[in-house]
DNA sequence: CTAAAATTCAAACGATCGTTCGAAGCAAAC
DNA sequence: GTTTGCTTCGAACGATCGTTTGAATTTTAG
């Protein structure tokens, strides 16, 4: 926890890890590929991360703490309104994930790494990502639970999780995909939200 | 092209490699799990297969021969109608992968591969699936054409690849997830097709 | 029954994997 | 200048990977 240089070796890692895991998948890619992406010293990785499956988890937490941290503040924005409706609470999910898969600096690439993630059945993982931002999909599923009262709780919850990965697997596309070239980003960005919402909403509503 | 008996060596072989690809990826699952849990030789695979992507095509060809064949024979049950509508179309192409997702006797599983080879941007695997089952997504798309023509090709293609992927990965958590109690698994698969239709369509609609 | 073809087997190949180690390099503190 | 602590480096560790080989075995054909 002291300076972090745009540039550091820590930081060199990270982004060839996230490049290199969106492309290869995280078994896939190798530490030697890695390290030589980065211009760094193989060894480099375990010391600053202790091993593959901690430079793993440092990949989601570099980007994980920003994009939670959005949703949270969005939702709170939501529920302040007097009436809150399914479509609001389902934009502050989907928005800021939307803006890191359009971002330049490697936002495109991490949403794909999520996007394996939810792929992977990884036991550690999966755990990790509980562990750590649990708390945030338990928020959004107590508003959505208010929303939705009909649904019971088991059911609202793999209803949930199905709508998450379709939705990230959907912006993890978005990446990938060249943009028309008359069309603004702005443009393109609030349209793709607006059909992502219809379809989260299509699947959580009776 | 001989005999295929339900239990031979090369049907273990593929049922095996089919479970542990969907449990741990096309790299995460090793040619000695697969034939450990297939209960054969080593060998066996290079045998009968001859590499490991090899294998990995096969397990794919043995699903998807039968899913596009019943994806082309409801198209064409649709098209043969007077009036076709986007809906239709959709339907077409979701139940046929819906009933899989359902199917007992390891097209659970195989759902989820599917979905893998969609967070993948493997080279191989994509010619392949291009090669050999790209002529029904072409036949698709036309008829998805016909009923959108304010869509650019281009548009329209690319959107297909995001619904077909964020369809994917929906019903490859259908294959994880236990139906509640009460519900019968057509009344499940019913209301679960209405719903990723209600996406698909707000998706591909301007 | 016997020869031939197909299949299974144990064992090993070289390559690559994640990880570890001790020396070398380099900065700041005294 | 010397010491101290952090970082980088080349080299190697054992383990595991996909693949190959040749002999043993089973199945098929004549």
């Amino acid at each position: 926890m002291t300076e972090a240089p745009l540039f550091s070796t820590k930081q060199r890692i990270l982004g060839a890890a996230e490049d290199l895991f969106a492309r290869h998948g995280f078994t896939g890619a190798s530490l030697r590929q890695v390290t030589a992406a980065a211009r760094v010293n193989l060894a480099a990785v375990n010391y600053h991360f202790g091993s593959k499956d901690k430079l793993i988890e440092e990949v989601f937490r570099r980007r994980l703490d920003e994009l939670n941290a959005r949703r949270l503040a969005a939702l709170a924005r939501v529920t302040a309104k007097s009436m809150v409706s399914l479509e609001d609470v389902l934009d502050a999910f989907i928005t800021p994930a939307l803006e890191l898969s359009l971002d330049r600096s490697g936002g495109s690439a991490f949403v794909r790494v999520l996007a394996r993630a939810y792929a992977e059945h990884n036991e550690h993982l999966r755990k990790f990502l509980s562990d750590n931002y649990g708390h945030v999909l338990h928020e959004f599923a107590a508003v959505f639970a208010g929303l939705l009262p009909h649904l019971a709780k088991e059911e609202l919850y793999w209803r949930l999780d199905i709508v998450a990965g379709a939705l990230t697997y959907a912006m993890a596309d978005f990446g990938v995909i060249k943009r028309r070239d008359g069309q603004s980003e702005r443009d393109f960005r609030e349209r793709a939200a607006l059909h992502l919402i219809r379809f989260a909403a299509a699947g959580l509503r009776e």
